[in-house]
DNA sequence: ACCTGAACACCGTTCAAGT
DNA sequence: ACCTGAACACCGTTCAAGT
């Protein structure tokens, strides 16, 4: 009669499972992210876990899921180019608090719900913009995965952290390596007017982002005020 | 003394090892790359192959320089912009040839010399082309992973060839429930002129990626002639 | 110098069993 | 209906040993 005490705490549930696992992909990294470690993560045995996710794959749909669905709403009543701006960098807003999202959502291939939520707001956004649905269909192509908030990292910015400091005069020696067989690398890498220190220290990631960004829209503008339609003639080659 | 005749047919060594990772990955799948598969694909112990690669980062790493050293050379004499395009176009097809490279480029953080050398010479093809190091500086960070032939697949174009048919009626339902739910998917899918099928079909990669490719090329130039440069003023927000 | 064998500490997932 | 335990077929990598 006691039977009632011995559950656990709190029963398990598919959206525990998701809010666990993504909240240790956050903490640990997805590398560390195992059916066995998430179980154990909840007090529970490994096997427990597939009476509500059918596997590690759909365990990862699930993740992509729950993040996806943090993105803004699209902003009512704006333009098309305001309206795609914001809500791609809230995208990229979502993506900095889960940096295992972009391998995630990378490697993923069907579609669940939240994904065609977000790209069906995101293409009724270019269609409202008086968009003809061919152009728009190209847009989101060239778009993207900076539709995620992608941005590309030329050079890893973070050092590993577990990795043991550089010795000065190494480094020294190694930019001078650098110069010598990459002299390009090196001019750009020291040419941005927002980094005047080494490769090594990464690059300001909103400018860069914002940059290429503003980039795509503009040249969408200029193809959508254009009348811009794909022609079958010059597709053949 | 009959001691010659007993050693491995072809001694092991480093390239053949990455060879042979490449062609294992080409043909079964990188997730069908296990230091065991590859070790029984040579013959060999799987401890034998660690004294040609130090782990699997590290073969990984050697992969990722055979096949990026496969991308075509810069093109001699040839104006910046047919030249950043020829070269792009030659990574896609480096790209088709090795599905599984566009993860493992995208995994990697660490730059091994053959990856050091195609960004040497992309950026010089800007430098060479008169753009200021600053301007040349966030060229190549819009250029992004496109540089690599990357596209950006909107819908799983090749379906899982081990996927059982699907019943056609099955799809005709999910084509109208698409259809309800996801209207502007659905017309963008069907809107493009190449494509007067499904969202199942998927879409010409190549024009899709030289859309993308030739509007961030224009932009580039468009920068570029006007003589753009980061303002620090712009960049505190 | 190069390859081997056995072992360790992990995986995802199955099956049959418990409550 | 939900959780468990034992087992299977895999991983990457170590260590000490062989030739």
């Amino acid at each position: 009669m006691a039977q009632v005490l011995v559950v656990p705490r709190v029963r398990l549930n598919r959206d525990r499972v998701l809010q666990a696992a993504v909240g240790l992909a956050d903490q640990a990294g997805i590398e560390a992210l195992s059916m066995r470690r998430l179980a154990e993560e909840l007090g529970v045995v490994p096997m427990a876990l597939y009476k509500h996710v059918a596997n590690k794959d759909e365990l990862l749909d699930g993740m992509v899921e729950v993040i996806v669905a943090e993105i803004d709403p699209p902003a009512p009543d704006t333009e098309w180019k305001a309206a795609v701006r914001l809500r791609v960098l809230s995208a990229r807003q979502m993506l900095l608090r889960h940096p295992w999202a972009r391998s995630v959502l990378e490697s993923r291939t069907t579609h669940t719900p939240a994904v065609l939520d977000y790209l069906e707001s995101t293409i009724g956004m270019f269609l409202a913009g008086g968009f003809s649905a061919d152009l728009t269909h190209h847009v989101m192509h060239a778009l993207g995965s900076r539709m995620w908030g992608f941005t590309q990292e030329l050079f890893d910015a973070s050092a590993d952290p577990a990795r043991p400091p550089v010795d000065p005069a190494v480094q020294a020696a190694r930019m001078q390596a650098m110069a010598e067989r990459y002299p390009h690398i090196l001019q750009i890498s020291t040419a941005a007017a927002h980094d005047d220190s080494v490769v090594a220290h990464g690059c300001d990631d909103r400018f860069e982002f914002e940059f290429a960004l503003d980039l795509l829209l503009d040249g969408f503008e200029r193809l959508h005020v254009s009348g811009w339609s794909s022609s079958p003639v010059t597709r053949t080659a």
